[in-house]
RNA sequence: UGGGAUGUAGCUCAACUGGCAGAGCGACGGACUCUGACUCCGUAGGUUCGAGGUUCGACCCCUCGCAUCCCAGCCA
């Protein structure tokens, strides 16, 4: 970890913890817990909570943090999700040693508690169905009713409940309920739900052991005291449960209450968030997967060129508060760059490609010219490029005509090929309907690490060899969505009405320098005056490599471009 | 007068707990440059949601408003 990443910043949930450390509660400990549900792939929003909970585990002297999965909702949860939730935790650079747990590990225990709420008049077993629950239950501004079966005897309700258990009841016929308050302005309080009957589910850890299922409220303060979690951190939604959580420990023999903290979730623009969007975007195959390069999901970003730093740092810079917040993704983006600008090799890549004869270029000439692999970090080492007569650039490094400010390649002007020589463009050859399709220039022999004698050169673009070079195909990303709040937009009917139909634009014809051919998987570069790309290995076929765009390079011209428009 | 929470720069957050309102990202301008990148320098941007009150002094405490978010699953 490095020195950055141990110095993250404070925020209110560190302050408490640091209180609580000089008070000496939780006998000094600080034991903190990640805790998601299987029933999809995590996203940056997941990635803000893993660095919060494992973070503070590691900056805290004994500090642990565990990950917990809460699988008791067997219907929607399965083990290829626990596989891709461990992997991404693993890569984002954290470790939960021997601490990996399953809600699942407690459903013994979860019923001998239920069992004693039962025996203590504090849990009843109601036959009322879901509809009928929900009047029940009165509305946010009337009270609730107390159901009918609300003063069933100890005996029957321990009874029905084994009963429950051994399976002789339908699901939805009954469910055991907490005995609070139906009058509680909180309804969550209003004799909630405890277990529910789910049979003919396998459950990806407990198989068919089980036909009730216990709820999060209940589950969850149980799971993090038997594991002597010290606070437990979790999003704003659950603030109106912390009165049941508090409940459940209080009402039932354990000996150990963490403290549940509330901070708001994450919501980065022009992407969505909620796990159901994110499903639906996979299932209904808007995109390619749960790892597609568009997605928000760790697994996505890591397949786009992310790397785990970068998602580190950015947590690191949205902060930890309970206000709700709305992210910029120039802050992820900024990330990135600035990672990759330090530990991406440059490599010279031609995306759009023309070709260029240097006419004063012998035909059968190679020249092995060094080029650095880092302007600034030496040790990164150089490469050899190979230059020839004929190159490729790319189409937007030339004009015909061009405006005041263009540094680029025009009719008649000079440029500096990177790395290599000046050249001038003399002739422009196109085809019938006038497209341009090769430039003839011809170079500056003097000009090899070298400024020309008497005069100013600006600009400099990036070529490729076009006998050296090879072609590869080369995805261009862009924002999934074109509304910075797709889902917030009520005036439209489905969040899907704002995808974004420019997200992905495949460039099959891209050449690329030699050195790129034995790119390692994953590995990525910075491409010249391009941005930074990593090779899907993935996606790439025999002879035909994929590489991914990460991110532009910060594009000042662009932006001048946009506001002349 | 249903309950719970939140309002500080365009965005995300600070402000040593009552003592000159700052940073990162973004924007704008300039310098440098064999990447229109990086780096460096500079500029703009604030009625701290509003109105009262307490105080020598309020982003912070009190009162009353306003706005936004969450809650009526046998989801988490």
């Amino acid at each position: 970890m490095s020195e950055q990443d141990k110095n993250a910043p404070s925020n209110f949930i560190r302050q408490i913890i640091d209180a609580d450390l000089k008070e000496g509660r939780h006998e000094g400990r600080v034991h903190t817990r990640f805790p998601p549900e299987p029933n999809g792939y995590l996203h940056v929003g997941h990635a803000k909570s893993i660095c919060l909970n494992f973070g503070i585990a590691q900056d805290y002297p004994g500090g642990l943090c565990n990950l917990r999965f809460d699988d008791t909702n067997p219907h929607k949860e399965n083990v290829e999700y626990v596989n891709s939730i461990m992997q991404d935790v693993s890569w984002l650079g954290f470790d939960w040693d021997d601490r990996l747990f399953y809600a699942s590990n407690y459903f013994e225990q979860l019923y001998e508690f239920a069992v004693e709420l039962i025996t203590s008049g504090k849990a009843f077993v109601c036959d009322l169905d879901a509809g009928q629950m929900r009047e029940y239950r009165g509305t946010l501004t009337e009270p609730g009713r107390e159901s009918p079966y609300r003063n069933r005897s100890v005996a029957e309700n321990l009874d029905l409940f084994r009963r429950m258990r051994a399976g002789e009841f339908e699901d939805g016929s009954r469910v055991l309920r907490a005995k609070i308050d139906m009058a509680s302005p909180n309804l969550n309080m209003r004799d909630p739900t405890l277990y529910r009957i789910r049979h003919g589910v396998i459950h990806h850890q407990t198989g068919e052991a089980w036909c009730i299922y216990p709820m999060y409220d209940y589950t969850h303060p149980i799971s993090d005291a038997l594991e002597g979690i010290t606070h437990s951190l979790c999003t704003l939604e659950f603030e109106d449960h912390r009165p049941l959580y508090d409940w459940v420990l209080e009402n039932i023999s354990i000996d150990c209450h963490p403290q549940q903290i509330e901070f708001s979730r994450l919501n980065l623009q022009y992407t969505v968030m909620s796990k159901r969007k994110l499903t639906q975007l996979v299932d209904e195959k808007y995109v390619d997967g749960w790892d597609d390069p568009r997605m928000p999901t760790v697994a996505g970003l890591r397949r786009r060129g992310y790397t785990p730093e970068s998602i580190r740092m950015f947590c690191d810079r949205i902060g930890i508060t309970k206000a709700d917040n709305s992210v910029e993704m120039e802050m992820l983006e900024s990330c990135i760059r600035e990672d990759l600008d330090q530990h991406a090799p440059r490599a010279m890549a031609v995306l759009n490609p023309l070709k260029i004869v240097i006419e004063n270029y012998p035909e059968e000439r190679v020249e092995e010219l060094n080029a650095p692999n880092h302007p600034k970090d030496e040790m990164m080492g150089s490469r050899i490029i190979k230059f020839t007569r004929e190159i490729f650039i790319d189409r937007d490094d030339f004009l015909e005509q061009a405006p005041n400010k263009y540094k680029r390649l025009v009719t008649g002007g000079e440029v500096r090929l990177r790395n290599a020589y000046v050249i001038r463009c003399d002739r422009v050859i196109k085809s019938e309907n006038g497209e341009i399709t090769e430039l003839r220039c011809s170079y500056d022999p003097t000009t090899l690490g070298a400024n020309p004698e008497g005069r100013k050169v600006r600009g400099v673009i990036h070529w490729v060899s076009a006998s050296h070079g090879f072609t590869a195909k080369v995805r261009l990303y862009d924002r999934l969505f074109n509304h910075p709040a797709p889902d917030a937009d009520k005036s439209v009917a489905s969040f899907l009405e704002h995808l974004n139909p420019q997200s992905l634009q495949t460039l099959e014809t891209a050449v690329l320098e030699p050195s790129l051919a034995n790119a390692a998987p994953g590995s990525r570069f910075q491409f010249e005056r391009e941005g930074y790309f990593c090779l899907d290995a993935a996606a790439s076929e025999e002879g035909v490599p994929v590489f991914n765009r990460t991110v532009t390079l910060r594009d000042s011209w662009a932006r001048m471009d946009q506001k002349n428009q």
